[in-house]
DNA sequence: TGAAGTTTAA
């Protein structure tokens, strides 16, 4: 039997852990209804009817829930909607199927097909993104040809992001030939531009590509502070730190002076040696080259000092800072209260939490983040979603990482109701279920022993186009067999085939 | 997301 958690009043359902699997219809977290974005209160503004909109969002969503097979099927299935389509509400719905490109691009087909409506550049780079982040990059790139036939559709932000979904998918040579290229689609290869791919390299674990490219295009633009800090910085990343020495002294030898993002890149790289010595030694070069650390570089060293367990010396660090007159922010206060967590402080951790407000410092969806995931590893279940209906009155959005934990504990605790429940929350707000988010509920569920489940979510992921980790799959795998449970066992291996075909044909 | 820091995990 699971323990009853003391949830708070305003969360009704029955305390008993085995009725709350089968009769929580009552369950009523007062977030979804009082949740009101940005946007939506900009749309009450010039006197839109948002709950029309709302309507119709949801109108759509359950057309596009349903599982297609190509995006042609998804405008046959479109066909007959006569909802209102506005720009807004076309945003909203890309948005909800954001790792999801069927729905989202046979929708988006659709939408073009309502002659009055012309997407704008916008929504453009919204499917563009889509279609990268999904990997469908020859569909993508039909896209952009055909934007470029349009005319006036492709920005640098279409470029950018066309160059950070081709690095991310491992397509450096890819990247780099989309900027090579940039004058045929009528912009200008410029030093923001190739700022953006020497960064898109670097970030995406293709320093040694990013190097290649500088070297490529360095005398075509002269490189400014932004192009050696990215290249410093990822070089300090794959732990390369002679090749960091080398982007910094021709840095130098371009005329312009290490910064303190210079800096505190290499100061990352050695805090992830455990160097600390070195760590001190270049904190006081700064000083005596008049380029004082600041508040990302203390809480670059405080964080390190604390992962390594070494909460005194993180602790002297936050002295220090204080000393040198530097002042924390919400950052500095988020990592603060991480580590203080970790090493089981956690009435101190509260008590940073309480104190930053009052220091001036907003607390963030990462506080928030942090604080219900020290909640539910705690079991703290009413203060964990005391913490999510206080984010939302803020009002400061969740995201992926604010559900995380909670879905992980009503997996361990088999709270299905509330699951579910979560995870429609997270659809209506937009927050797209994607792999990680997958893995944790089959993997979670494995545990708890509710296989049919398990396989279920198994399933929705593999047919959203997304291929299982192996061991998430063997997990699961092993469990069937453990139940002899044969043919789901069967189903599953099937799947997993499935999944790893479709991957080679994108 | 995007020149540096903070959540997170199979």
């Amino acid at each position: 039997m699971n323990e009853s958690p003391e949830l708070p009043n305003w969360v009704k359902y029955p305390l008993d852990g085995s009725s709350i699997v089968d009769s929580v219809d009552d369950f009523v977290l007062p977030t979804t209804s009082n949740y009101v974005s940005n946007e939506e209160v900009q749309d009450c503004k010039i006197s839109t009817p948002s709950k029309k909109t709302d309507n119709d969002v949801e109108e759509i969503s359950t057309i596009l829930k349903s599982r297609y097979t190509s995006p042609e099927e998804v405008v046959k299935a479109l066909d007959h909607c006569h909802v209102v389509v506005s720009e807004s509400m076309v945003e909203k719905v890309l948005k909800r199927f954001s790792n999801d490109w069927i729905p989202a691009f046979g929708f988006f087909r659709w939408y073009q097909m309502q002659s009055t409506y012309k997407p704008s550049a916008n929504l453009y780079d919204s499917v563009v993104d889509i279609l990268g982040k999904t990997k469908m990059f020859d569909i993508m790139w039909e896209l952009v040809v055909e934007m470029v036939r349009l005319g006036g559709l492709i920005s640098l932000t279409t470029m950018s992001k066309i160059m950070r979904r081709l690095a991310r998918g491992g397509k450096y040579f890819d990247a780099i030939v989309a900027f090579r290229e940039m004058k045929r689609f009528g912009l200008s290869k410029d030093i923001l531009a190739m700022n953006v791919l020497l960064d898109s390299l670097c970030k995406e674990r293709g320093v040694e590509y990013a190097l290649d490219a500088f070297l490529e295009f360095k005398n075509e633009m002269p490189p400014n502070s932004h192009t050696f800090n990215v290249l410093i910085h990822g070089c300090c990343k794959a732990r390369q730190l002679n090749k960091a020495q080398w982007a910094l002294e021709e840095m130098e030898r371009y005329g312009i002076h290490p910064c303190v993002i210079s800096y505190t890149s290499m100061i990352e790289a050695y805090c992830r040696e455990k160097d600390f010595r070195k760590v001190d030694a270049i904190l006081d070069e700064m000083q005596s080259k008049g380029c004082p650390p600041n508040v990302v570089t203390y809480t670059i060293v405080m964080h390190s000092l604390g992962k390594a367990k070494e909460t005194y010396e993180a602790m002297g660090i936050y002295e220090r800072m204080k000393r040198n007159g530097c002042v924390p922010d919400t950052s500095f206060y988020n990592s603060l209260i991480y580590i203080l967590s970790k090493a089981g402080r956690i009435k101190d951790a509260n008590n940073i939490y309480e104190e930053m407000s009052k220091n001036g410092c907003t607390p963030d969806v990462t506080t928030y983040n942090t604080m219900i995931s020290v909640a539910c590893d705690h079991s703290q279940v009413e203060n964990a979603l005391k913490l999510l209906q206080e984010m939302e009155e803020r009002p400061c959005k969740p995201d992926l990482k604010t559900y995380a934990p909670l879905l992980k504990m009503c997996c361990q605790k088999k709270w299905m109701r509330i699951l579910f429940f979560l995870l429609d929350d997270m659809f209506k707000k937009g927050i797209s279920i994607e792999i990680g988010t997958y893995s944790l509920l089959v993997n979670g569920l494995c545990k708890s022993g509710n296989l049919g489940q398990a396989c279920l979510f198994f399933e929705e992921m593999v047919l959203k186009g997304l291929l299982p980790w192996s061991n998430t799959y063997t997990r699961l795998v092993k469990e069937l067999e453990r139940k002899d449970m044969e043919t789901e066992k069967e189903k599953i291996r099937q799947l997993m085939e499935q999944a790893k075909n479709g991957e080679q044909t994108c």
